[in-house]
DNA sequence: CGTTGGGTTGATATATGTCAAAGAGCGTGG
DNA sequence: CCACGCTCTTTGACATATATCAACCCAACG
């Protein structure tokens, strides 16, 4: 009931709307969910890290596409099985709704991000999220982008161009530095913060 | 350990990152959940309708601002009798985690909405949306807005302005009608999700 | 070497925001 | 009963952020 299966980049791992047999989670790499329209606009819903679950209990079919944005390995359980056990043990669904209610307090933030924020803040938002699971003991802040600026456009409800504009934008101001296109580095995280439009630090205090 | 109260319109029922003690379900009228920026951009993340739920078993503090958009008639538990009923009775933790499931997709299909809808899609989103609910058997489709112009450019990522130039806009092409500023009617619900950039109907087939 | 896919940059178009004025509904108090 | 002052809404003129279209760069790879 339970197996291990790879993807590498780039590959399709179901499409929106199709029948999916399983549940499991992400081990390591990364994938995305996104969301279409007929017209091919499409937006992602939802960047899953590892330990992140995949799939709904309760329902067959995906509800996004998901797609190997790296080389990617899930752990996944037949779905029968899996709400078998989820019944059998409630210690399972518990934790399955804690997960649940960060996703959702996720997924909210990230409306904010694209009713609200700007293309310079949207950027710096992304940045500053990839860059908040770096090692924080090394100076500079140093992380590897999962993402191609076509996934981050997709992220931010953005264009590529404009993506790739306020990338340069935020290091001809030295908010941030790169090496080659996919490894962002950041001297200071707090200006990278501010334009992001988040609070400096996290306290929220006034 | 329950009980029932009410708000009346535009109160704030509790405010972002405030302590909230209570969990709870609307009975009747309608909700805001909204996040905010420093300087005061802010964007919905929810809206409650009667039967959704308010607020999180397992964190103490409110992570949105809640104010009633209507009249307001709320079932409150206190938190920790909530949360020893939780852990009793398996059923509840199912149907939370249910609930949950459904409102994260709620959530991030409006971030396709959010991310990559024009202002006129946007705004055919909504009024479908409301019309949705609306007694099938009568034509035209006829409801009640449950929010002011302001509250559904806060839920649009818009401007009050283009909301309301949208709104003429689908007037006049006589997609919907309006009878006050509250109610709006619409005679062919196809051509309004056609405005919305959604399929005519649900089977989503090719 | 050519080709390809990702990325950058520039010129221009356009959708939406901003600022400003005025209309419509509605309760309140004279 | 009417005038007044609210708040919500509509509409117009203009500004601007971002999309669009196009060219080019660069590294990887056959």
């Amino acid at each position: 009931m339970k197996s291990y299966r790879s993807w590498t980049t780039g590959e399709t791992i179901v499409m929106e709307g199709e029948p999916l047999p399983f549940v499991g989670s992400v081990v390591s790499g990364c994938a995305t969910l996104t969301r279409s329209m007929e017209d091919g606009r499409t937006q992602m819903v939802g960047l899953l890290m590892p330990s992140d679950f995949v799939g709904r209990p309760g329902r067959t079919t995906a509800a996004y596409e998901v797609v190997a944005a790296t080389d990617l390995v899930l752990c996944q359980f037949r779905r029968d099985a899996f709400e078998e056990m989820m019944a059998e043990t409630p210690n399972v669904s518990q934790r399955l709704l804690e997960m649940s209610l960060d996703e959702l307090d996720a997924a909210r933030d990230w409306m904010l991000v694209l009713g609200r924020k700007t293309a310079r803040e949207k950027v710096a938002t992304l940045l500053a999220n990839v860059l908040r699971r770096a090692p924080t003991d090394q100076r500079p802040l140093r992380a590897e982008l999962p993402l191609t600026r076509d996934a981050m456009a997709t992220y931010l409800g953005l264009t590529i161009e404009t993506v790739s504009r306020q990338i340069s934008a935020l290091r001809k101001a030295e908010i941030i530095r790169l090496e080659g296109n996919r490894t962002v580095l950041c001297d200071d995280y707090g200006a990278l913060l501010t334009e992001a439009g988040d609070d400096d630090d996290g306290d929220g205090l006034y």
